[in-house]
DNA sequence: AACTTATATGCATGCGCATTGAATGTCCAC
DNA sequence: GTGGACATTCAATGCGCATGCATATAAGTT
């Protein structure tokens, strides 16, 4: 097998697994929590944070995600009231992210589904 | 680390992996070929096929794609004159799709984008 | 006739890009 | 130093596009 077939192997490889993955992940969390992937990945980072409060910029460093995308992703979960937004005092363009009482909860149930999902389908699948 | 949070960090590992990548195959395909990500994947698959020729049900079997998104796949690509559609003799229901000159010339130059991708980004990145 | 399979399409949704609006930073003439 | 023009950064939004689900349509199967 030449190199540049080994790479696209591998790459294959890594989409499929992926692909697996995530399309049960979003699957289940829709499902049990309506949330999307993503929306659980913000959520989490934020509840991970101190006092469950994250900058907007600050969690999307750490993400795989546009910024578009997550102010969207912040909004859907702001209209559930799983989060709020307020203005970050020491820097007046940023947003601070706060994850409710209900957010929290939501976090920690669905963390268990999506740890369900990973111990299915991450490993042999 | 207890083993919850191993597979955790597993998955988010696999998710940066692929996003960095996906992302960038996407943008180089779209920008010099016009082509998304499915879009090559599914070219891939037909110039690889006998007489540059596959069943739509075949192409699906072997891609991470639902059968709406392959659909429109087909479709964006007749469109530009990349493939044809055909019925399938043997059962009329079925869709042949066969590359056409201009789709294995652009499957052949896109290709060597892809390469280029995963050279960069897949191995440390 | 009832059922299954292959493809296409209406619909709602999430995404990224580009742009906007607002707040902050920078830097230089005065 | 201070004021004001210009650039930069943060977040929200308009827009177009690809996706998946549910369904429709058509063809094969029993």
């Amino acid at each position: 097998m030449t190199t540049d077939a080994l790479l696209v192997a591998e790459w294959r490889d890594l989409l499929s697994r992926y692909s697996k993955v995530a399309h049960e992940l979003d699957r289940a969390l829709q499902a049990k929590h309506g949330l999307t992937m993503s929306d659980y990945e913000v959520l989490d980072r934020i509840v991970a944070s101190d006092d469950c409060k994250a900058r907007a910029a600050d969690i999307l460093a750490d993400l795989h995600l546009s910024q578009s995308a997550l102010s969207r992703a912040v909004a859907r979960m702001e209209k559930c009231g799983l989060v709020d937004r307020s203005m970050c005092v020491t820097d007046r363009r940023g947003v601070n992210v706060t994850a409710t009482e209900q957010g929290r909860a939501l976090q920690a149930e669905a963390r268990e589904t999506q740890l369900a999902v990973l111990r299915e389908f991450l490993g042999a699948g």
